[in-house]
DNA sequence: CTGTTAGCGCTTTCAT
DNA sequence: ATGAAAGCGCTAACAG
């Protein structure tokens, strides 16, 4: 592999000269800079990274790390934040913390050991503390999905609550009264919040709500299966109900198709996230579109602006959108 | 950041015992090791990896180049990639190919510039001639889902051909003798591969296959939406349909049911993949299995078995399975 | 505009 | 078992 010393004698220059050209330097004449990029060309010359970031301590790498990589939400994210970045030249080194507070804070330590320039953050688990510590640190820090008031620059995030409001609301503007919820985590904050949209939603039209007709899932399929189940098995009247996310929507969906029932005739479903599936199965779904591919290439941006100086506008909160399909009709 | 100087001066050792007891090296005596361990410990000390990897010539990253990050297809795939080299204190640099040739070329070329010590590679555009061009370079290389006869020893692999014969062997069983296809991209290896599985299916039963039946889809759930409307004006018969992938299915089944046809009922579905929603969809779908994420997985092994010396068994090519759920009924 | 030179933090002979 | 010292390839003053 060709060294910069190697151009730089070819180039019957200095390293310093080479060095300028790669980096742009303009105090190059344009002779020289030919010929430094005649010498680069012929011996394929491919700088070496890791001297670079060694003398100029800055890697172009910046750490993404997100719960998982194996369900249908963080890909676009990660599509966005990839083509951001990449178009810039900088790389994303992926790690997976698996909503655990102690396996998240491992994914942090490691991408810092790995020396990245910044960090991309989707962490559910980890305390707002030692978020606000880390973003005090030399690495800076976005956080995506989370707000934190005390280092609300650097948060990227959706309105979850009024996504929560949107989705009940819909509903009652069907007609519906009596609706049912199938909710996230109770310890992931943008379940809660989803969750106080709905109740908002229920309150303003003088509905109280019934805890009893509210499921806790995990976001994925099979707790909306668990979910319907637990639903179907109450003696309560329903005639819709609103699923925390598009996940949960089509394993609860999946349980009332199995039964017999006819959706969206016999029960209204209104779900959160507008995945790609969403507008594929049947019937298609009505659903809270969640941006998460915009707060990616937003994230990338932040980045791109507040690191690498670039000159960028950035927005941190996203507003979501109701996403009127069939699956929940008037009563 | 404390510096491996700064741990020698405070065990009172020297640079070269740091670092031996850094890498394991055994010639350190024990009460050495727990002084320098000691120091490291008091001062937070945090190995610069670019330090490292100037010095050793090796990055214990590796890259990963996939065709698209925000399909259901890659992200199991990514997963087990992402947690098997984790866990071996290795990481992973991704990139974005696009199923174009030119991309494809562009990331590797970027990915080497980042000095990876190796590429797992899902492409599908670049030629034979370039990747065993590359695999002949310093850098291994291992490649999923493409098998190349000069270089078989690294390819991870899927018997695609079998899968397609499974698919359509499946709905002969049942009865069925009018199969439509709709396939992948003529250009890409498996979606020929799978209609050879199909085409030979049909033979076995003496059914001569028909061009008119079969409509070129890109994988995407909007080309099965235009195949099947292709395949519902012509004025033909057909009681099934085998769609090279399950998110091709989807597009085509919810042509059906807007038509108010019933699926299965009026018309039989075989998929290919059996990603994560196909059992949430309705009607649930048969499909063929496809292990990518033990393939991903595997690439990984390979690597630690032939990069970085680990003792482990690899095998290149994986089996299809049909998986039998709700999408196809006899005729 | 160009060259010289001193590191960046770590690995790795080669001695001892 | 431990230390000294020569790089790894590049950047960034500084000097001219």
């Amino acid at each position: 592999m060709a060294t910069i010393y190697d151009v730089s004698q070819l180039a019957g220059v200095s390293l310093a000269t080479v060095s300028r050209v790669m980096n742009k330097n303009t105090n190059v004449s344009e002779k020289t800079k030919q010929k430094v990029l005649a010498a680069m060309a012929e011996l394929g010359y491919r700088p070496n990274t890791f001297a670079q970031s060694l003398a100029s301590n800055c890697s172009n790498s910046v750490g993404v790390l997100v719960s998982q990589l194996d369900g249908p939400y963080y890909g676009p994210m990660m599509a966005e934040i990839e083509a951001a970045l990449r178009a810039d030249n900088r790389h994303v080194i992926i790690a997976v913390g698996h909503s655990d507070a102690a396996q998240e804070i491992d994914s942090v330590e490691f991408l810092l050991s790995k020396g990245c320039d910044a960090l991309i953050l989707d962490v559910e688990a980890i305390s707002d503390e030692y978020l606000i510590k880390l973003s005090q640190s030399s690495t800076p820090i976005v956080l995506i999905n989370r707000y934190i008031a005390e280092i609300s620059d650097c948060c990227i995030y959706l309105n979850n609550e009024l996504g929560g409001y949107l989705a009940t609301r819909h509903l009652i503007e069907l007609g519906h009264r009596d609706i049912a919820y199938i909710s996230g985590p109770a310890k992931k904050h943008d379940a809660i919040e989803r969750l106080e949209g709905h109740k908002r939603a229920l309150a303003e039209v003088g509905v109280s709500f019934d805890p009893a007709l509210c499921f806790e899932g995990d976001y994925k399929e099979d707790s909306g299966v668990d979910g319907m189940n637990y639903l179907l098995s109450l003696d309560k009247k329903f005639t819709a109900v609103v699923c925390a996310n598009d996940q949960m929507v089509s394993g609860a969906i999946s349980v009332c198709l199995e039964r017999g029932m006819k959706i969206p005739q016999d029960l209204s479903f209104v779900g959160y996230d507008n995945i790609p599936f969403a507008r594929y199965v049947s019937p298609k779904l009505t659903t809270v579109n969640n941006p998460i591919h915009e707060m990616g290439k937003m994230a990338a941006l932040w980045l791109l602006k507040n690191l690498y100086n670039k000159d960028i506008a950035v927005e941190n909160v996203f507003e979501p959108e109701l996403v009127v399909r069939n699956s929940a009709i008037s009563i």
